[in-house]
DNA sequence: TCTGACTAGTCATTTTCTTGAGTATGCTGC
DNA sequence: GCAGCATACTCAAGAAAATGACTAGTCAGA
């Protein structure tokens, strides 16, 4: 029941329309959750119902219609309860492992490019998290922002975001670096 | 449907029986997947009718029996297949990330408390992960382990899971340090 | 001697996530 | 002048994961 957290705390930041929401948890800029547009469309028609977002249509011109979300004041209560119980503990849950683990006992080659394909990705993710953070600081440096800034959620989520990617670069960039040397020693013993 | 990679991978060591196999999927060993023991027996059910594991029981004394599986050539094959496929990409997905994403807008008192929580329990993982990682190289060092090692593949899963629980702790704990902070900031301005 | 934890599972149900397809319009680039 | 992408959604079906409840014997400690 974490997505429909999600879906709220990710409404904090303004209105958005389930399109909106939907490119914000999908793409990669996604710092603390995933989902994929359906499920969001399903979860908003689902909290609307329970009254903990309200949602006004918005008439475009030029572009189709849009429905513009943003969170009640049973919303935002539901939140803090969900924020005073229990977390479930977070787990790594990755195909890439999975094939890392096999890699003894199967051809490597194809792990190897998939793992530096994943370092480049996670490279760009490292760039684009870094500027973004950039944006949400301004001016102010990162100590004094986190005193005294006014939304520093989406900022402290990022900065996990952040790290995450890193260390998943730097894993992968080694893990590719010892298998290829694997590879070489054992055709060129 | 990569839990079944997953499974199969895991029994790459040896046998296992579904038992054995939950507790290393369940509590927090696991650098490589997460699962709970239900689904692991119904897993190890289908690949066992699908011909990719094969079971063996084995009568005990004292406890019940058990079946322990070994992967066939069938499953090691279809591990190569998996390995050469596209991957998912991996997301993080945490209640506790969600909490933060929130934090401006509610009482941040238990999630400073969940942090702390978290920071214990991730430094825990990173002192098990350190002893795994060393009781696997054993004499060697970690270069020469993974130059000349048989059997890296967990190693190599386990750094990444080491690497995660640090940042993982690191990250609980500057962001319930800026939490708490503020809170005592707000209330004694 | 009773409680609780450990071994070793099974069964059923529900929730959540993913996949695939479809609608309709407008703007941009070749 | 049309292909392809962006906006803005909806519906249905299926796979995967999580939850809860249950069996049944062993062993250690209070």
């Amino acid at each position: 029941m974490a997505l429909r957290h999600a879906v709220l705390a990710a409404l904090l930041d303004g209105e958005y329309s389930g399109y909106q929401l939907a490119k914000a948890f999908d793409v990669g800029v996604a710092n603390f959750w995933h989902a994929l547009p359906q499920q969001l469309y399903a979860e908003l028609a689902k909290l609307e119902r329970e009254g903990l977002v309200s949602g006004r249509q918005v008439v475009q011109e030029t572009r189709p219609n849009k429905r513009l979300f943003r969170v009640t004041d049973a919303g935002l209560a539901e939140l803090e309860q969900f924020a005073a119980a229990v977390s479930k503990p977070s787990f790594i849950r990755d195909d890439l492992l999975v094939k890392v683990q096999a890699a003894d006992r199967i051809d490597t080659g194809p792990v190897i490019e998939q793992l530096e394909e994943r370092a480049a990705a996670a490279g760009a993710k490292v760039e684009l998290f870094g500027e973004l953070l950039r944006q949400m600081r301004g001016e102010a440096d990162e100590e004094e922002f986190l005193r005294r800034g006014e939304r520093i959620g989406p900022y402290l989520t990022c900065l996990r975001g952040l790290a995450f990617e890193q260390g998943h670069r730097d894993w992968c960039v080694r893990i590719a670096g010892v298998l290829r040397e694997r590879r070489t020693a054992r055709t060129r013993p």
